[in-house]
DNA sequence: TTTAGTGCAAAAGTTTTGCATGGTC
DNA sequence: GACCATGCAAAACTTTTGCACTAAA
């Protein structure tokens, strides 16, 4: 899986590619919390997806699959996750929020608009222009997201 | 209010300030959507909000100060407005979304975790990094966001 | 007069919560 | 045994929609 994604995508492999249950687990105990049957197989259907996906989403594969998670617990472990780090919560299209399992570090997406895949970058680059910005404001900046919209190499 | 605004963010200044009635209108009018009464009372309220808002706040205050917009008018407005890039869609805070008046053209946003004021950055200067990285990635870049978020001048 | 916009209430959808039960340390 | 996590169902919220009515070109 590292090696296609190295081939498609050179500069933007992800730094954190487990989709081994165990080392799923192993990085749930890494971030402090408990790994629970629910939390690893929520964690492992994120695995699996190259796109970002819904709380309803990841319940109805689960479901489908014949692993049964309450809906309520994957809302929950979304969001204890999303606050250790271990995913990324992306609101992009209004209404509802995106997870997607992440490279652990600062990062930036490039999101597409055709296919909905995410491509991550693991290079900021921006620091600099990030810097001069906030003395230019006198902005305490403590965080910056970037996100670029468009079309990916399959969909353009 | 530009003196004002001046003199703390010098180089912030929104180019678009109008807070005259009869200004919203014009406004309204030059981007094609009818300027009912309604819709000049919501971007009236919009304009008196230094910080951004929910369509909920809005109908609130709207509703407060006696100007009586239906809740459902205030979404459709916003949902108008924003597709018509009079208002921007910020949805940082997960499963609401905010809303403010803008500046005209492309430009982004630094975001106060104290006192949530936006302000605006005038200068993108971001157009190289963002070419070199779709480039790099073979993507079709067709849109950038950047949120710069922490502290401003008056909470730090 | 013809079309577009509005208000109201109902519906749809997402996310959260209370509480009894089950698992983990 | 103490504590944390889960499931289920109910509740809370945000947002959308249908439809009769009103205002604007």
């Amino acid at each position: 899986m590292i090696l296609i994604l190295s081939l498609l995508y050179p500069t933007a492999v992800p730094t954190v590619t487990q989709h081994e249950p165990s080392e799923l687990t192993d990085l749930l105990v890494r971030k402090g919390v408990r790994a629970t049957r629910q939390r690893v197989e929520v964690l492992s259907e994120l695995a699996r997806e190259q796109h970002d996906a819904t709380a309803q989403a990841l319940w109805e594969r689960l479901r489908r699959r014949g692993r049964n998670v309450g809906l309520a617990t994957v809302y929950r472990t979304l969001a204890l996750l999303s606050e250790s780090g271990v995913v990324d919560a992306l609101s992009h299209h209004g209404t509802e929020t995106c997870y997607r399992l992440c490279a652990e570090g600062h990062h930036h997406h490039l999101l597409c608009s055709g296919c909905h895949r995410v491509i991550e970058l693991d290079d900021c680059g921006l620091s600099d222009w990030v810097d001069a910005v906030s003395e230019r404001h006198d902005f305490a900046t403590v965080e910056h997201r970037v996100e670029l919209v468009g079309l990916c190499p399959s969909c353009r």
